[in-house]
RNA sequence: GGCGGCAUAGCCAAGAGGCUAAGGCGACGGUCUGCAAAACCGUUAUCCCCGGUUCGAGUCCGGGUGCCGCCUCCA
């Protein structure tokens, strides 16, 4: 294992500027400091928001669990023109608008286990350090002002284009074939620091008169102030490289006269949806709150770490014949008629009749996991962790903290978990060949590591029964199951059982499997699940 | 049009030039079981195409092809 001077683990990220995966060198020995582009606060988020507050998420808790001492910042953009555009239409105050879904948002991340932000600073806290900001850039000739706007002045920028690898002059020649150029501006690349107030809009004080700021300058404002004019680490999603973070850049360093305003960059992919980009202006995308309403907060967890967070992830929806559950493609949705079976439906059965294969893949796993873990800690009792134990388990933290060095590779760092879990499952079903204390202390073990694989992923730390009979629960209103039916029926079977009468047994446990419920038959009786 | 990214088994997905290309799902075979289920064991790939660099390439370079993203709001 390498180590950097400070002796603390040698962690690689990759970096988009530059696009090579770096090792991670921070500013200060054993401290990091991370900026997280978090939220515009107009509406309910969807799980592609959930994903980006999951990388900055995991990566925090792994560099804690590394050793460093992280603060960790994400803003909540509370002024914004789409917000104003909500208060408008529902006629009501910005803020009202805005702080109703900060609390959704917060709301809903809780749900999904995220760990608090050290600091969550709002554009609205910020105003005085962002007309500073554009103060000292209008002082520094990188700004001017234009009818009330404050422009920034790209072309007196050198690194301009250096993150997304554009260059000025080929933006220049392109500029205006997609949009109108504003006559105010000096250039077509110039964009807005501060914007002239109009009227029915919140607007402050400014020495360019009433106004607000422009999109980016929020963001360069809040991380100077809370973790300074240099820091470690910026994420964001990758739609966010041009402009947002480009502009971040230029007023960051022009303002501060500096050339290096985050030292990495690191931008999460997409969550896509039948091939493309899941997006509130796509109108293809699915609230987190739909989704917790299906699954548990860790099985969404689990489903989006299966991807590496650089990358794209595939968010299946298939939707099911009410009638005879084959899948219906998009013709057969429109067409309201099932091709298999010629049953004919309505918009709000079928929206109801969807399934996500990827989540639950995650949340079968997910219950996997905490089976396993409910029956270590049984094996385990209070046996000392430490000591002889089985290959697997006692190569599984080493592992798993490996590939999470290795740019936060939580696909990599899951899949290690994969044979100590089943090397314990072997030990719990017969464990020959392996001595008992053996058994036990590999079994303490797991339940130990796996505390701090958990800690680190954000799952898995729940106790695995309580996990387990919610999950049960949530699965059963998902599937529409009647508990007291299920309950009936297998009493019902195990008096079948009991009098031998097999054929009575299997009929009723083939009825059973039709509501969606697995019968496992034990040595002290039956038991269902889900 | 410019720029960026991706292309690995039936599906999903790791692979920071060099041991026999992780892992999951599915499928098949087996152990267990009244039969099952669960669990466990086993089987299931030479990496889009062409050329190059190298002793050695899925991994680097060049050229294709195909997807996706950004260039306007966007996680």
């Amino acid at each position: 294992m390498t180590e950097n001077a400070h002796s603390l683990p040698e962690i690689h990220l990759t970096d988009t500027l530059g696009g090579k995966k770096v090792p991670l060198r921070t500013l200060e020995p054993g401290k990091v400091g991370i900026y997280c582009c978090g939220p515009t606060v107009y509406d309910m988020s969807h799980i592609g928001h959930a994903r980006a507050a999951l990388a900055p998420d995991v990566m925090t808790r792994f560099l804690r669990q590394q050793g460093y001492a992280v603060k960790y910042v994400r803003n909540i953009t509370d002024i914004d023109d789409k917000i104003i555009a909500r208060s408008l239409e529902e006629d009501r105050p910005a803020t009202e608008v805005s702080e109703q879904y900060t609390a959704e948002y917060q709301r809903d991340l809780d749900s999904l286990g995220m760990i608090e932000p050290d600091v969550q600073p709002k554009v609205s806290d910020h105003m005085t350090e962002i007309v500073n900001l554009v103060q000292a850039l209008v002082d520094k000739g990188l700004a001017y002002a234009a009818g009330g706007d404050v422009y920034y002045r790209v072309r007196q920028f050198g690194p301009y284009g250096e993150l997304s690898g554009r260059s000025v002059e080929e933006m220049i020649e392109s500029a205006g074939s997609r949009i109108e150029v504003d006559e105010r501006k000096e250039s077509p690349l110039d964009f807005a620091l501060w914007k002239a107030a109009k009227s029915g809009e919140p607007s402050w004080e400014s020495p360019w008169g009433n106004g607000r700021p422009g999109w980016h300058i929020e963001c360069s404002a809040m991380s100077s102030t809370h973790l300074g004019q240099t820091f470690d680490i910026h994420g964001g999603g990758r739609d966010l490289i041009f402009p947002h973070h480009e502009n971040e850049i230029a007023q960051s360093q022009g303002a501060h006269g500096i050339d290096t305003f985050a030292k990495y960059w690191v931008h999460n992919g997409f969550i896509n949806i039948g091939g493309e980009k899941m997006a509130k202006s796509l109108g293809n995308f699915w609230t987190i709150r739909d989704i917790l309403d299906l699954y548990t907060g860790e099985a969404v967890r689990y489903f989006l770490m299966t991807v590496h967070y650089r990358h794209g992830l595939n968010f299946e929806v298939e939707v099911l014949c009410p009638a005879c559950r084959a899948v219906m493609g998009t013709a057969q949705q429109n067409a309201l008629r099932c091709k298999a079976c010629g049953h004919e439906t309505d918009a709000a059965t079928l929206r109801s009749s969807v399934r996500f294969p990827g989540l639950e893949e995650g949340d079968d796993r997910v219950a996997y996991v905490y089976a396993t873990l409910e029956g270590a800690r049984a094996l385990a009792g209070d046996t000392d962790p430490e000591g002889e134990v089985t290959e697997a388990v006692g190569g599984m933290l080493d592992a798993f903290v490996e590939a999470l060095r290795n740019d936060i590779n939580t696909p990599a760092a899951l899949g290690v978990l994969s044979k100590p879990l089943s090397e314990v499952n072997g030990l719990l079903a017969s464990g020959k060949g392996v001595a008992k204390d053996v058994r036990r202390r590999t079994a303490a073990r797991f339940v130990r590591d796996m505390a701090t694989a958990a800690g680190v992923l954000g799952c898995f730390g729940e106790d695995p029964a309580a996990y387990l009979a919610a999950r049960c629960e949530l699965k059963a209103a998902r599937i529409g199951l009647d508990v007291a039916k299920v309950e009936d029926l297998l009493a019902e079977r195990t008096a079948a059982r009991e009098s031998k009468d097999w054929a009575e047994a299997d009929r009723l446990r083939d009825v059973l499997a039709d509501l969606g419920v697995a019968v496992k038959d034990g040595p002290d009786g039956s038991v269902w699940t889900l």
